[in-house]
RNA sequence: AGAGAGGUGGCCGAGUGGUCGAAGGCGCACGCCUGGAAAGUGUGUAUACGCCAAAAGCGUAUCGAGGGUUCGAAUCCCUUCCUCUCUGCCA
């Protein structure tokens, strides 16, 4: 959520800004800027209000001590009335205060400078591409026959045990689910990030911290007797971890990671683009999370780049980088790299990681603060990206990875799984 | 799950209807003292919003959360969440 008082100072900024998205905010952010006018114009009646009441509440305690009971009675019928009063002004506030929250819920994150305006995917721009791809022979398959061929996914079973978009993973396959996760745990632990064990249930506080709810309630799980969502993304708790703190300039940088199961209802989803593993309802993901302060979360955007960079080049995958355009910028985002690894037997590049800064959009809603070295209270930066997403990973290993009679394991995994192919 | 106790500032802790944003202590910051340090001593030390060009200042709200009673609520009532102790259940 944008802050108000940026959007009063700069306005022509931002609606600028907005337009790369390929909208005109101008009338919401009018709207928000006449709301919050109002706002702040009943606000001060009702403070005053308020004050005059405090006042004479006082003052009547003070008479009835000195045993003036008729004094302090007159002013008692006095108080009704700013009563009254003040009980309409609250109202009033509160509708202004919830019709401009309302209004600014609305307004998608300002993206950053180098953000191309664009209104789909088709303007994204590639911004670094690297790894071969390789030569398959003619009869190369895609992952969800190479899963059945050696029986190592097992998409019907999952559909039987629960339903479609929950496979079953068997033997290797399931092993090399477990060596990949270690794998990336043990990197971004070493690249400085903490891991952490998270819920995979939150509340509906956290839902909203970080912009799943109210907006996008449909594509959770929620379990609606005890008020609880399943996660569609680890960065929900972990974020929410930082909700309503206020961190010291010592505290800097945060960064911490950790894996957890995904569960998301992608409801209208269907087609070709959501066989096998492209689009599943649960999976597993390795997410980093990052607060910064504000004039370093670029540079940490970009040592979050490289980061999972050097997680694909180990790998030995092809993939390319996009630099999200405008129009396909997640609401949230200021500026995001979407990371594709290219599916050699689909012929099509995969997203399998989102790097992405909020910069203050997230933090304003969870309020998560520092005190800068003015010991003002700041508004932090968060960043966050998957490092990495498994399945449309698995998908472009067993693709690439394919050798007719087996599938070779990348060597930095071997360590992990204990063997180097699956036959 | 049942019974009881409790949730107050960064922490500990006082406060059961009136000038309480809240005693006292610890911690922290700055100063004094000191050759230096400790001890001692002085001052300051929450957050949000509003008024103001801004600072100073002032106002309003906040004592787990939400509602209510009252001229007035940390204090009384209701709802809810959480913590602790005992009992039960359980990986």
């Amino acid at each position: 959520m944008l802050q108000v008082h940026r959007i009063r100072e700069e306005k022509d900024v931002v609606v600028t800004a907005l337009a790369k998205r390929g909208i005109d905010a101008e009338p919401l952010v009018n709207e928000a800027i006449r709301l919050d006018e109002e706002r702040r114009a009943s606000q001060a009646e009702l403070d005053n209000t308020l004050a005059k009441s405090n006042s004479m509440s006082k003052e009547i305690g003070i008479l009835f001590k000195q045993g003036k009971a008729e004094e302090a009675n007159a002013l008692k019928a006095e108080t009704a009335q700013l009563k009254e009063s003040s009980k309409d002004l609250a109202e009033v506030l509160q509708q202004k205060t919830a019709a401009l929250q309302e209004v600014l819920s609305q307004i998608p994150n300002v993206p950053h400078a180098s953000v191309p305006a664009g209104t789909n995917e088709e303007d994204n721009e590639v911004v670094f591409e690297e790894g071969d791809i390789p030569e398959l022979k003619e009869d190369a398959l895609p992952h969800w026959e190479l899963a059945k061929k050696y029986d190592i996914i097992d998409f019907e079973l999952g559909v039987k045990v629960t339903g479609a978009g929950f496979p079953i993973y068997k033997g290797k396959g399931a092993k090399l689910q477990r060596a990949l996760i270690a794998y990336f745990l043990d990197k971004n632990t070493q690249a400085g990030y903490t891991e952490m064990q998270v819920p995979l249930l939150v509340n509906e506080a956290s839902g909203f911290g970080t912009g799943q709810l109210p907006d996008k309630e449909g594509q959770m799980y929620e379990l609606e007797a005890d008020n609880l969502y399943l996660i569609p993304t680890a960065e929900v708790p972990i974020t929410n971890m930082l909700r309503d703190v206020i961190l010291k300039e010592s505290d800097f940088p945060i960064q911490y990671t950790g894996y957890t199961p995904c569960f998301r209802r992608e409801a209208g989803s269907y087609g070709a683009h959501v066989r096998g593993l492209n689009r599943l309802h649960q999976f597993d993901k390795v997410e980093i999370v990052r607060v910064e302060k504000p004039e370093n979360s670029y540079k940490a955007l970009d040592i979050m780049v490289d980061h999972v960079k050097e997680l694909l080049r180990e790998l030995k995958l092809p993939y390319r980088i996009l630099k999200l355009c405008g129009g396909d910028l997640g609401f949230t985002s200021a500026l995001t790299y979407d990371f594709e690894v290219y599916s050699t037997a689909q012929e099509r590049w995969l997203e399998i990681s989102s790097v992405s800064n909020f910069e203050t959009f997230q933090a304003n809603r969870i309020k998560l603060r520092y005190k800068d070295g003015q010991n003002k209270t700041q508004l932090a930066h968060t960043l966050n990206g998957s490092s990495l997403a498994l399945p449309r990973l698995l998908a472009g290993i067993l693709e690439n990875y394919q050798r007719g009679d087996r599938i070779e394991i990348p060597e930095v995994l071997r360590p992990y799984t204990g063997f180097d192919s699956i036959s």
